[in-house]
DNA sequence: CCGAAAATGGACCCGCAAGTCCAAACTCCG
DNA sequence: CGGAGTTTGGACTTGCGGGTCCATTTTCGG
């Protein structure tokens, strides 16, 4: 009863969603109009509105999908393999710069604080979002503790918790202050403290 | 060349803020209507425009101000007398009990996010407020460093980087969660770190 | 090659909320 | 009391931008 949607079509639909998040991280979320991203893409109000009927909302919600993903993407391989040390070690790099590179645009993240305005879908892909990426935390934990290099008797799930927190706070504080510092100091004091209690 | 209202019209521009400050909290940043304002303080546009001349944008910005400083007058008196680990312990407390408190709804966070696109001012408040909060954290740890209380050997500027970004984290955390686990796995794992470096 | 369904373009509508303006009512000092 | 300056009310303007509509063109299965 939903799809009708030709290969065109299809092509259409996501050539829109790219536009929008495009212009999205260009001027941030809510500075986006829609003609911005109907003229990046060369198409029209008709076709907007034939793809995303409920407008844009419902465009919006796609876009903070796609940003979710590619969130984790960037993080692989990394962030499913992390066991060994030097795997955590690369993963961590790979945050630094990610973000780093990123710099002030943060595109999740305006949808991310007024979650639940913005629309109840919001909530749930941020939800989303974060629980796969503490999963995968939790697996490097445990994976290492399997090997002995992680102490046993640490709490995998609130290591994790904690770690996660303190990436999301570091992200924040890149985005306000401008500075990775905090970022830094998480990551590295985190792992400090997960090696220190190995191999006892 | 600035000043020039009297008693009763600075009375009227302290209502204005105050029930501004309440609608964002019970709205949201993004619904406020001035209209909204007007109604709630009794108070006019002509009112408005002439203790805000720069309208919306201005107001926001005192009361950004203001969400701002309460954040750290909420935690007194114990944010500055982290000098022993009770002490340390209310403040972790009293932290979890405000942000449990205030649920979902968090001012600042809608400025945080749009930083530097609502306003170049905006990124200064939450700048200052976020160092003047780390500069706390700092001192109390240099205070229990002094009486031995946590180990030299840590750096007492990136700890507490790395727990105030810890908090800003698991404060985000509660907002698109709606759990407290991730501020209080950071709380208390930070705190468990740094107690057991401690009289080596 | 045909016709139903999908894709497209773009003019138009419409409500909302920020900001403007000015006249009337106060306040306060000399 | 007088009048300069401040405060107040609220009608009015304005522009923006999301959403609607429909006529036209294209696609595609049979």
């Amino acid at each position: 009863m939903t799809r009708a949607f030709t290969r065109k079509g299809e092509a259409t639909r996501a050539r829109i969603v790219t536009g929008a998040v495009a212009e999205i991280r260009e001027r941030g979320v809510d500075e986006v109009r829609l003609e911005d991203v109907l003229a990046r893409t060369g198409t029209s109000k008709g076709q907007l509105f034939h793809y995303f009927p409920d407008g844009k909302e419902e465009l919006l919600l796609a876009v903070a999908q796609h940003e979710a993903d590619q969130v984790l993407i960037d993080q692989e391989p990394m962030l499913s393999n992390l066991t060994s040390w030097p795997a955590w070690q690369a993963w961590r790099d790979r945050l630094i710069e990610r973000y780093l590179a990123q710099g002030v645009k943060c595109p999740l993240n305006g949808l991310l604080g007024q979650t639940g305005r913005r629309a109840p879908g919001a909530q749930a892909i941020v939800t989303g979002l974060m629980w796969r990426w503490q999963k995968a935390i939790t697996e490097g934990i445990r994976h290492m503790q399997s090997t002995g290099d992680i102490a046993a008797d640490v709490d995998a799930d609130r290591a994790a918790a904690a770690l996660l927190a303190g990436i999301q706070g570091g992200v924040l504080l890149l985005l306000s202050t401008g500075k990775i510092d905090h970022l830094e100091a998480v990551l590295d004091l985190t792992l400090d403290t997960l090696r220190s209690g190995a191999r006892t």
